[in-house]
DNA sequence: ATTAGCACTCGGTAGGCAGGAGTGCTAACA
DNA sequence: TGTTAGCACTCCTGCCTACCGAGTGCTAAT
């Protein structure tokens, strides 16, 4: 267990850390106004908290440097409530108050924020489970062998995809189908629509002919195949620019992993609700040893809808950080509730 | 003038620099197969060489690498024309075989290609100037107070935007006004749609109520305010990994640059038909100092639609690159065309 | 329990030295 | 006159050494 002591120098090691990057002696402890010791104590407690893994040297004779442990314990137990500047909070409220109606701008909206804000990298993972409903299905013939297929929800949301229409159909069967399609699915919730569309396809053919078959199954593909996750980022080179990178290789890897959308994708998503802290190695991701994540949920009603999550250095300042994206996820929230009452 | 042998000695430097990216000494140059000359003869040209300005020295002793004059010389007047392993052209084939119907996705898997066929970095400038034209219009009201526009393009571009309602309109005034303007603008190329559109309100204005018109405003602003250019990006960090950005600041300039949308799209958009190298500092910009940018042009018939553009460092493989370039350029004009033509 | 004092450790910087690659110049050669 | 062998010179690179300063661990005194 650790003293109070302890526990003080501790936080003022990764909080001094936090701010130089730079190791902190036990020198520079002493000399601090709330700290009465002499820097030999200090060093016992040092010493002490070493044993423990809380802190590290970088080499025999340095300063310490907080260890993963040591950052843990931190956001677990020492994280003190941040007041957010008003300068930071009206930022906030400016960019929620300016009329925005799709969700990509307000989430592209948002990750700027984050990463203006904090001048870390902020990575925003679009929503999965459409919990929001089919407003209207469009099919509009380009050319008599093309066509694309439009599908809008509730919220705005706009998906679009061309596709190849078979000979045997002309523009008046489209226009047969899709109104069909519209009065059978209008409503229906888009995690349901695959499923349901596999079922009035079965229907339709029953009911009409052959010759839909065909057209649905391509009409199918094209709105629900390869629909890759939608990441917003914000602030890509953010976290280039902190001095932890200074090594050429390590922004290599770091970024490659940034730019590989899927990667990054898998280690945001959580199925956890709420905010996660995840440090260094905990990420399983080599590019990401030296990272730490943020991770928090927003939803709408229960239903939880995608991620907003900020990357910085494992020397990031987790108070302050950890109440923005609380602020943020729920403004998220906030504003897609307020949009699906309205549908 | 330069003798036949300079030209020789210079193209056998570059030629080796961009395979090595290691400064070429007299000897190794002597050395080589097509060459009889001893190295203290090369040493006189390449003397001569640096006089006129083609190659210099990193140090007092050191072999030479070329100038930016020696690559604008080398590009303007050695290249010799490349051809394309059938790998290469297989892989190029293969991109534009399979069915796309998307101008995104084409765009966007041009892209690709082209970054892991060079392993630098490709930008594409998506068109500006539709010469496509609209077919169909839609508005869709999502609640009593928002609705969503949508707009088809013969080459199935769909543009989207979510606008504010008036509450004096409601869904059967909405519906009528889509009805006019697509009677009325159908096959209109968008180049002149926004004029057009404009008249149109004047019309509608006169003809039917006043009512519409705040609403069309909305329209015409969703449809055409700060619709910034998308830039399709492949291998972004490509260029990283190559040897002349081993140092950390220059990464992190040329970076912040890259993903500076604005000012890359400024650097690549480009007037002039057909191919054009920009080398090092040619670019008006300090973050490129070391790189060299090559355009090629697309078009839709005559039409220039947009630009394709690669980066790499100015060490590049100019004469494969430049094929590489035309060809694709090229192939995505094919493409384009012949949606058109069908349209 | 705390602290002053001291020996020790290690990173960082600077200087010196040897080896090597490459150059410019000169003089000899065809 | 063009070419080349030879040589002195330059500068980069790696390596060793010395030295300073910051910080530690330990011991002994308070």
């Amino acid at each position: 267990m650790l003293s109070e002591r302890q526990l003080f120098v501790l936080q003022v090691i990764i909080d001094e850390f936090i701010q130089t990057a730079q190791p902190i002696g036990s020198r520079a402890i002493s000399k601090k106004e709330e700290i009465s010791y002499s820097s030999a104590t200090i060093r016992n407690e040092m010493a002490d908290l070493e044993d423990m893994g809380f802190i590290e040297k970088t080499h025999s004779s340095s300063g310490r440097v907080p260890s993963e442990k040591g950052y843990r314990f931190y956001v677990d137990h020492l994280v003190s409530p941040f007041r957010l500047s008003t300068e930071d909070l009206v930022t906030i409220q400016d960019t929620f108050e300016r009329e925005m109606l799709e969700f990509e701008r307000v989430v592209q909206k948002s990750a700027t924020v984050l990463s203006d804000l904090t001048n870390y990298t902020s990575i925003i993972l679009g929503p999965e489970v459409f919990e929001t409903k089919l407003k209207q299905l469009q099919i509009i013939p380009l050319t008599p062998q093309t066509a694309v297929a439009i599908l809008v929800t509730n919220t705005g949301h706009v998906e679009h995809r061309s596709f190849s229409v078979p000979v045997e159909l002309d523009a008046s069967d489209l226009e047969k189908m899709v109104n069909i399609l519209n009065d059978r699915l209008h409503g229906v919730p888009l995690v349901e629509l695959h499923d349901k569309l596999l079922t009035e396809i079965t229907y339709l053919i029953r009911t009409y002919t052959k010759d839909f078959e065909a057209s649905f199954q391509y009409l199918r593909a094209a709105l629900f195949d390869e629909q890759p996750v939608k990441l917003y980022f914000g602030g890509k080179t953010n976290i280039l620019m902190q001095p932890e990178f200074k090594d050429v290789n390590k922004i290599r890897t770091l970024y490659s992993m940034i730019e590989e959308e899927e990667e990054m994708a898998r280690l945001i998503r959580t199925n956890s609700d709420g905010l996660k802290v995840t440090i260094g190695q905990e990420n399983k991701s080599v590019a990401m040893q030296d990272c730490s994540l943020i991770t928090a949920t927003y939803s709408l009603g229960d239903k939880q809808m995608g991620t907003i999550a900020l990357l910085g250095p494992t020397r990031m300042e987790y108070s302050r950080v950890i109440t923005l994206l609380n602020v943020l996820s729920g403004q998220l929230s906030k504003t897609f509730q307020s949009w699906y009452q309205n549908g």
